[in-house]
DNA sequence: ATTAATCGGACTAACATGGTCTCAATTATC
DNA sequence: GATAATTGAGACCATGTTAGTCCGATTAAT
């Protein structure tokens, strides 16, 4: 079906609000379900496997929550999306060499490869740190329109 | 997920099929799902999406069967694919425009935006003729390989 | 002790996938 | 005109995936 999982989305979101945290802040799931509009639940189980990956760490108890195991930089966005999704392969054909036995008729493989490759490369290229400062200059955005808006009323 | 469908895939293989043949020439589905691997009566099933696509024409009655409605070089690898599976987009926010109304805040869209332009640009760009011909350089050292290995047996 | 948080896993409803099967319609051939 | 070969349309079904919810256990700060 060529579409991310909601799953996936949602791990993205919260990886991107840790990353926008000060340093080694605990952020806990409800917080994080709110700003970024995710089920609290269903945040609190994709943390879990997020956690299992190696991408977060956590702390149980009160003030309990997560943080960060890695600099932002170093998580792609291909990797939030494969802790999820597992890894990625448009086609069975590119599992991996030999897997499929028309290969050597089939002229679509190779089509698929580039296809595939393309996109994986725009993927691990982009990581956290990019994504939240892109998102800071978003938000800077916002509120420059919002305050322009209230300027104009008065 | 990010996978092409086994309906899309067969439904790649079959016009590649029609696309190798003789123009006009008429292929029945048995002939087709043979020639391809593709299970009979959901081949059957896949050729009357693509006839409603209009991407075949079909004969009924004895010496019936499909043909290609447009020349193989007008049907791009995307082409197949969205008759089968809809219009692809990665991610919600890239539906349409305003779709997502985190979009002013939410960084990923950009990203989502850019892969999927390299992804559907290499689709875009291979239609059936090239594939054909793929094909046919593919088959050929096929029997290049076979005469070789004769050669040596002897 | 209480309380606030994660941990682990069972459970579920809805939908998508990848088919099969049947019967009807069409048409070439004898 | 009967027969046989083909597509047309759609019902049907088993399985897997998705997107969650829910609950009880564990951990740790106060």
């Amino acid at each position: 079906m060529f579409r991310l999982s909601r799953g996936a989305e949602y791990a993205i979101r919260g990886l991107l609000y840790l990353a926008m945290q000060p340093e080694g802040k605990i952020s806990f799931i409800e917080e994080i379900s709110i700003a970024q509009e995710v089920p609290k639940a269903y945040l609190a189980k994709i943390f879990q496997t997020l956690g299992k990956k190696g991408f977060v760490k956590s702390y149980r108890g009160p003030d309990g929550g997560f943080v960060l195991t890695k600099p932002a930089s170093e998580i792609s966005l291909l990797d939030a999306i494969e802790a999820l999704e597992g890894p990625i392969h448009f086609n069975d054909c590119l599992i991996h060499e030999g897997y499929c036995h028309r290969d050597e008729m089939c002229p679509i493989h190779d089509v698929w490869m580039t296809a595939q490759k393309q996109f994986l490369s725009v993927l691990t290229g982009t990581n956290f740190t990019i994504l939240a400062e892109a998102a800071r200059v978003k938000a800077a955005k916002k509120t420059d329109r919002l305050k322009e808006a209230k300027c104009k009323q008065n």
